[in-house]
RNA sequence: GGGCCGAUAGCUCAGUCGGUAGAGCAACUGGCUUUUAACCAGUGGGUCGCAGGUUCGAGUCCUGCUCGGCUCACCA
């Protein structure tokens, strides 16, 4: 008779007839109902693209059974004490905070004298606690006592689960007892549950709560990491973010210095909300412009294109905000900051996503050499609150953001990694500092660096290091491409006429000799003109953009300049860069007619700069990989789990 | 997109010359009332990424594909 009666209208007998019965029969009789329920084949309960494994059956059965035991298997909520400070729910990190002052210290691989076990367990007399939290290792059980510990994430608290101690709650209406070693048993490492109970010291010296009862609150069907190896695969990490969150966690093998990936999002929270603070301290507004754009401007790059259905017109994912943050100088705003995601359609590396954060502020008034000076301020002042010193380890670098960063020309620059690269190089003695003033010189050097090859190129800076032998080698390598270039030199003095072809070579010789020796922060100033449509001209030199970019440890960080306000001027660099597109550049600027409207009501003279929040987060958590601090970067579609795709 | 490397139990990884698929952790059963990666005894667990090919025989050799890592090109 009794089999036969559905769940619904049991539960409704629970009123009425529970109560007569003695709670553990009560709950045997569900257990009963459950594995005929399972034997009659009703095996509903598997989730299709959950695999299914001996440790997934057994947390399913675990469930099914914590379900006849304390009915529902998923309560909306637990109380937590607040003992540390009123008002605020006491978490287990706050609680080992407060309390773990009171473990008596004792030599490594000792335990501490009992006298002051005993000591510290009559200061912490009988503080209760309600706290809750995930299953962190799996559970110690000897037999009619047990421990385990709770973790919220961020630290641990052992917990003491003792057979003849511990009562269950139910967590159906009413809140009833119920078997709390039944409940105990059925748990898996990675459940949430919470417990109320008293602290006190073990004898090995660790804070513990003795657990005077029991509640479950959320089961754990996927079984968990290594404990001690956590999730090595970054593809598992990337795309199961939660998990890698939860093995970095819950992980008991760690190095000292190591981050937690919850460590590393932390620190990337606190990064962008020192920035935040120290703009708005000097005055600057946040706002927001549009991400969906019918043009994407403001920087070369390729956009994602989308449709819009009820317009009926494409609409590209921005690439910047930049233009529009202008439009706000135009409209009278003196300090205006943007912090959000940008979307370029190109490569995936260990420094490009996708979509990026990046910071954008715009300074009425002030002009690149200001904003450099205020850049570096926040830049300073943001890792010394974030990481409570100057000084960054990234990989093998040492970075020190408490100096004056180095301020150096493009073609500073260039002529100094030029000498140091090639100074063991006597085949091309004859460059001297003027060839870097000379446009069909510039465009020779870097067809000579072409023809050279990144590989001889990565030999001749070790060219000191060298046996005569290799050297001498090396040397011929050097004059045979030298000497070739020279018979290439009508085409690339053909090339010189082209101001933008040998802005573009000038850039070259940058990035491949200087860029990536430039470990300490280091702003490169004076950009070519050509290559910077947005910026306005040096007042001292019309070829040269008052525009700076910031360098650390080899990546590119930040990017700023005055920016250009003369409509007129800003029109034809937009048809400059027309031109280039249509010599096949899809990456050149697309004409803002806008735009040039809102420059011609007259925009301040100003200053902006562009800061890559990913890299710079990079650099304070010492990640190799931009997709290590973006909590879900972008990955290919996983095909086993969507069953659409077959 | 090109080149190189990788994918074996839930996790971390071995797997020799082509000859029966392995370990630790995790899981399950039993024991143990203050443990510390608890311990002791026992048991189960595999589409060796997918699809072909060579072979008497393929985790292993070959080809294609998928996903990932590094790297080059492009970009911030």
């Amino acid at each position: 008779m009794v089999v036969s009666h559905d769940q619904e209208s049991l539960s409704g007998w629970e009123g009425g007839l529970a109560p007569a019965l003695p709670h553990h029969l009560f709950a045997l009789f569900y257990i009963a109902l459950y594995n005929q329920r399972f034997t009659a084949g009703a095996q509903n309960l598997s989730i299709p693209f959950i695999e299914e494994n001996d440790q997934t059956r057994a947390r399913q059965e675990h469930l099914e059974a914590l379900r006849a035991l304390v009915g529902n298997a998923y309560p909306n909520k637990f109380e937590r004490s607040q003992i540390v400070e009123m008002g605020k729910e006491d978490t287990i990190t706050a609680i080992v905070e407060k309390f773990r002052a009171f473990e008596p210290k004792a030599p490594e691989g000792e335990r501490p004298p009992a006298e002051a076990i005993e000591l510290a367990n009559q200061q912490l007399s009988d503080k209760s606690v309600r706290i809750a939290g995930r299953i962190a290792t799996p559970p110690r059980v000897m037999g009619k006592a047990a421990f385990v510990h709770l973790s919220d994430g961020v630290m641990r608290l052992q917990i003491y689960v003792k057979r003849t101690d511990v009562k269950g709650v139910s967590n159906d209406a009413g809140g009833g007892e119920v078997d709390g070693w039944e409940l105990f048993n059925l748990l898996d490492h990675g459940d949430f549950i919470g417990v109320e109970g008293y602290l006190f010291i073990t004898k090995t010296g660790e804070l513990s709560v003795h657990v005077r009862t029991l509640q479950f609150l959320a089961k754990a069907l996927l079984p968990l990491p290594d404990k001690m190896h956590g999730i090595n695969d970054p593809e598992i990490r990337q795309r199961q973010r939660y998990a890698d969150l939860i093995a970095g966690s819950l992980k008991l093998d760690r190095e000292e210095d190591e981050l937690t990936p919850r460590e590393v999002f932390e620190r990337r929270s606190k990064i962008i909300s020192e920035m935040r603070r120290f703009l708005e301290d000097h005055g600057y507004v946040e706002v927001e412009t549009p991400m969906l754009t019918s043009k994407a401007t403001g920087a070369a790059a390729r956009p994602f294109e989308t449709y819009h259905n009820a317009l009926g017109i494409p609409l590209y994912a921005r690439i910047a905000p930049e233009l529009y943050l202008k439009r706000l100088l135009v409209g009278g705003f003196e300090k205006v900051y943007e912090l959000n995601r940008n979307f370029r359609n190109e490569g995936i590396d260990r420094t490009h996503n996708p979509e990026f954060t990046m910071l954008e502020f715009y300074w009425a008034y002030a002009d690149v050499n200001q904003m450099m000076d205020f850049c570096e301020a926040m830049l300073r002042a943001t890792v010394f609150t974030a990481l409570g010193h100057t000084h960054v380890k990234y990989g093998d670098l040492d970075i020190d953001f408490s100096q004056p960063f180095e301020r150096l020309t493009m073609k500073e620059a260039v002529i100094r990694w030029w000498r140091i690269r090639f100074q063991y190089c006597p085949s091309v003695a004859e460059v001297n500092d003027q060839w870097f003033e000379d446009g069909k010189r510039i465009t020779f050097l870097a067809y000579f660096l072409k023809l050279l090859g990144l590989e001889s190129l990565d030999l001749v800076i070790e060219a000191a290091f060298l046996g005569d032998e290799r050297r001498k080698k090396l040397n011929e390598e050097v004059s045979f491409s030298w000497d070739r270039t020279k018979t290439y030199q009508g085409k690339t003095d053909e090339r010189a006429q082209q101001p933008s072809f040998v802005a573009e070579d000038l850039a070259y010789l940058f990035g491949e000799l200087a860029e990536p020796n430039l470990v300490q922060p280091t702003f490169i100033t004076d950009f070519p003109k050509a290559i910077s449509p947005l910026s306005k001209a040096s007042p001292a030199d019309p070829a040269v953009a008052e525009r700076f970019e910031l360098f650390i440890a080899g990546m590119e960080c930040a990017n700023g300049f005055s920016e250009l306000n003369d409509p007129r001027e800003q029109y034809e660099r937009f048809n400059d860069q027309m031109t280039q597109r249509e010599r096949g550049d899809d990456e050149a600027m697309v004409m803002d007619e806008d735009y040039i409207r809102a420059l011609s009501y007259g925009m301040p003279p100003a200053a902006g700069v562009g800061i890559g929040i990913d890299r710079f987060v990079m650099l304070l958590t010492n990640r190799q990989s931009i997709r290590d601090v973006i909590l879900f970067p972008h990955l290919r579609p996983e095909r086993r789990i969507n069953p659409s795709e077959g």
